[in-house]
DNA sequence: TATTGTTATACTCTATAACTATA
DNA sequence: TATAGTTATAGAGTATAACAATA
């Protein structure tokens, strides 16, 4: 564990730097082949792929923000991109007529479908090729650990609506 | 180590949706506080950072340009703007003449100074309090091979000039 | 009153291509 | 010819605040 009056040590330092370009990198890598591919942005393909692996293809407005986006306008300029091109439909939810339904179409289930394989080749050459088995666990362990205890907590200056679960 | 042509397993899947979120919260969180604390974008942040730590506080636009931006026009418009507030200056090389060094002034140093602290906090706090120290270990030799490995590997279509090392 | 979502607006940032100048 | 950097320009994305509608 780490002191929190003190700075970083060196280790930890290299571990937020490459934590940081890795990641840089990786989504750069990413998001180009999206856009080339399937003419994406990396928000817009986390849009598709929830909906795609959401129960009936359909999530509210409220649920895709969260996690996606930090702000619940920025989710509405993504989802009537998406909305224009076809790949999803939105209408009122007929449970609370607040919300909206985000639903994926065929189309946009072809989309992900098409887009999938060399998103995940680009993931695979840069991620995890340099990667045993032992660092894939080790990796996947620490990180998942590191999520939850981020989700948990909030903000320093909560905003109110912030579209993020912990920011609320 | 993976097949090529397989997609990825849902412990591959896992790990690489991990890293894009805690590397997405903590940009985000860290973004916030340089805003908010010392009027830095993150990109301006880590130009100061690197010609803080380089030898007499100096580097030229090509080797900061590298590693911290995509394009060079990019790196012009960021430079253009500590420019603007003093916190670097640009001067034509004596060596080459078509290289610009940019230096950190005094009043440069002195913002990354009061800008680290607590920037550094909002890190621990957010990266380093839910990890042990075997999974600091862990994390930064994952992380360190695997940015090697990504350094080494070009981009499928390499650009000229793009401004990365692995791309120009 | 609080929540859901949209819209208007202004702004930041990025990338491409064209350009200058030096090696 | 190749490299270093700037500029013009255009576009993508974001956030804030004001707004309407429902709970």
């Amino acid at each position: 564990m780490s002191d929190p009056t003190a700075g970083l040590n060196s280790e930890q330092l290299g571990a937020y730097f490459a934590l940081m370009e890795v990641s840089s990198l990786l989504q750069y890598a990413v998001e180009e082949h999206l856009r080339a591919d399937g003419d994406l942005s990396w928000v817009q393909f986390q849009i598709l792929a929830r909906l795609v692996d959401a129960p009936e293809g359909r999530l509210r407005m409220t649920d895709l923000a969260d996690g996606v986006v930090y702000s619940r306008s920025g989710l509405t300029y993504q989802a009537g991109l998406l909305d224009k091109r076809g790949l999803i439909t939105r209408s009122p939810s007929p449970e609370d007529e607040r919300s909206v339904m985000v639903t994926v179409t065929d189309a946009g289930r072809e989309l992900v479908a098409r887009v999938l394989p060399g998103h995940v080749a680009r993931v695979r050459g840069l991620l995890f090729e340099a990667m045993s088995d032992e660092d894939l666990a080790a990796l996947g362990g620490v990180l998942a650990r590191v999520r939850a205890h981020m989700r948990a907590t909030p903000p320093r200056s909560a905003k109110r609506r912030a579209g993020r679960s912990g920011a609320g």
